[in-house]
DNA sequence: CAAAATACCTACTATAATAGTAGGTATTTG
DNA sequence: CAAATACCTACTATTATAGTAGGTATTTTG
């Protein structure tokens, strides 16, 4: 699993249409203008939303885009999946000769990895963050804010 | 916190170190030949890893490089934001116009989530990685393993 | 029906990041 | 001194990201 600014203007287009469909279908135009995104990027974007079941689209004037279910049923993880596609090339294929052990210990390990990763991000819902949305609007003028209910035990040390 | 496959070599060049450097440091060219990464690609991944204090290099023949300590304080996230350095553009730099606060809120809760993966990956360490080393090659013939001791109770649904 | 607003589609381009190459110098061991 | 290594700098090829251009299809509105 990757995790690159693709999936960051993705997280940050769908907020956008979660804080702002109330009205009905948001059109790309405005979301652009909203986040900065060209509009053509978006658009490939939420060919990959749409693809993902994660949008829908309604045509003409007044159309748009609505999220294809609940904000609350919509997770990080579902986003990042459908715009940064796989490409995990972690395991072991005939290519990469497994015998010695070495490199395949790493290939499978990592790809552990990534499924935690996916685990963690499919546990936090859109909905989360948008319900945050005015206090990370005074996060502006400081610093940062914390997210809400989620487990943070885990910390280096 | 960006997660490429620069994150990956790297992990996997540490887990091979770990296991090797019990005869004293490993030379990249022995890594380079069991992970399949180009000497020079791994010396600048290791330069950036030296550069972050998880690593110690000794010159010259029978020199090589060492953990700069032990496998279980190394976490995975040092090793990712060691040499995928942070390149977060997530705060309100007065370039882009907070005043309307929507780009902001995407923003701040990005930069938020980027913590809580950090946290997550601060939890993994090296050592929990290279224990489980065994049960992965077992896993070149079959599908994957699951981690040891890790909190997984967040699951999609 | 015509015009406008939108989604939706395909191909191209510029920039940036990744991965790799080349060719060194510095240090240590034998 | 010779060899093996780390360590350093600059260049190159490939790929990914982000953006551009120019459409077609569908729906609403006047």
């Amino acid at each position: 699993m990757r995790l690159t600014s693709r999936g960051r203007y993705a997280v940050s287009a769908m907020i956008d249409l979660s804080v702002n469909q109330n009205g009905g279908p948001v059109a790309l135009k405005r979301i652009s203008e909203n986040q900065s995104i060209s509009l053509s990027y978006l658009e490939q974007l939420f060919a990959k939303l749409r693809a993902g079941n994660l949008v829908e689209g309604t045509r003409g004037p007044g159309g748009g885009y609505v999220l294809a279910r609940d904000a609350d049923k919509i997770s990080i993880a579902d986003i990042v999946v459908a715009v940064d596609e796989p490409l995990d090339i972690t395991e072991c294929g005939g290519k990469m000769d497994c015998h010695d052990g070495k490199r395949c210990v790493a290939h499978g390990l990592w790809s552990d990895l990534g499924d935690r990763l996916r685990e963690f991000l499919s546990g936090i819902y859109l909905g989360d963050l948008v319900r945050k949305k005015d206090v990370s609007v005074v996060a502006c003028d400081r610093q940062r804010v914390e997210l809400p209910s989620l487990s943070s035990e885990q910390v280096s040390g």
